[in-house]
DNA sequence: AAACTAAATTACCGATTGGTTATTTAAGGC
DNA sequence: GCCTTAAATAACCAATCGGTAATTTAGTTT
């Protein structure tokens, strides 16, 4: 019944893989690159996920679900929701590391122009993310944190922009620490105009 | 003196070669590509340009002449700071062609990250683009339109990242006149805190 | 027309690409 | 101990990669 016992969980080879996709984007990382990085040979991975573009598919599902996972667990029992807000997008910076920027936003430029199914993969994200985003403003809207006539869709576009174009500068060398405090001065515009912000 | 004439000006090649990085990204554009987009037999294109590296280098170059020039152009006799702000983020956006977003937020994502010659071009670059806009930012802060409790330095990279998070999603589809809409939306919120949005 | 010169072209190079096939190794079931 | 099963491995593949050397073509100069 049972065979040989494999060296690594596929997770944990799938990990691997998401990771060298992550550091040098998909055209750039080799059969040879994604062997290294997982420690399998290279038809072993042939065997496990099929070839190098299902792999980046699968790669693509397992960010996707380490990103939303953080984004859920962000809020932990907050019950402002603009700190909420704060919190979940906060969550999404921290998941992007510096010289890396974050895997979809990567992907969004360098594959969906030219692959109709990571193009699919990576609007459905997106949307899901907004979708939350969007229930936490509208629920500080109704706890009156922010007033009635901000238009919830418009603000998450906004804020959802300026997080693609932290993910860019991220990418080539913008702090972590930098990016959130930006990304605090826009929320401040977005959902308190008015304000002064806080420099 | 002279030899055999050449059957196109260099600059036309270069206008080509930088179109196919454009659409394709600098890992993804073959030799070949190359060759087929500029009409050149490979080894002119070694005798003319160098190395497929230098290449991209002057293509790159050009297309920040391209851009800056468009910018300059934009203000075109225009008096109002405010204005001119406008039509220099719109030309930007004009620049940037749906599917294929900006060259250089491509590059910054694709390869300033492990090209450190790529990295200093993108940075010199963006940081000319900055000071454009912050010194109409000043202007309109002398000329009484804009609050002089405002940040000028802030509001510029509030600005400048708002416009990378554009030219990723238009590489992905997001069309020209969306993206024009958000961004004049991005600038109200940023020069004219409090000021209702215009949907 | 002969000499000179520079661009265009062809042919070629080793290395690497993504992907496959055949073989070996290591476990459990009988 | 043998058979089965599945994973690991090694050997191999055509195609393409970026890059180069040698040759041909098409002009100008004298």
């Amino acid at each position: 019944m049972a065979g040989r016992p494999r060296k690594a969980e596929p997770e944990v080879a799938l990990a691997a893989a998401m990771s060298a996709f992550w550091q040098k984007g998909y055209e750039a990382t080799s059969m040879s690159d994604l062997t290294e990085a997982t420690g399998l040979h290279k038809a072993s991975l042939y065997q496990t996920f099929g070839d190098k573009h299902q792999l980046f598919v699968s790669a693509l599902k397992l960010y996707f679900n380490k990103i939303a996972k953080a984004q859920k667990e962000s809020r932990n029992g907050e019950e402002n929701p603009i700190k909420a807000i704060k919190a979940s997008v906060d969550s999404t910076i921290d998941q992007c590391t510096e010289g890396k920027g974050c895997l979809a936003v990567n992907s969004l430029i360098e594959v969906a122009p030219f692959d109709a199914e990571i193009d699919r993969i990576l609007k459905q994200f997106r949307q899901r993310l907004d979708k939350h985003l969007a229930s936490l403003v509208d629920e500080a809207k109704n706890k009156k944190l922010v007033a009635k006539s901000i238009d919830t869709k418009e603000s998450v576009r906004l804020i959802s922009v300026f997080l693609h174009g932290l993910s860019a500068n991220m990418a080539s060398g913008m702090s972590a620490n930098k990016a959130r405090g930006l990304l605090h001065d826009q929320l401040d515009l977005v959902l308190a105009p008015g304000k002064k912000l806080h420099r």
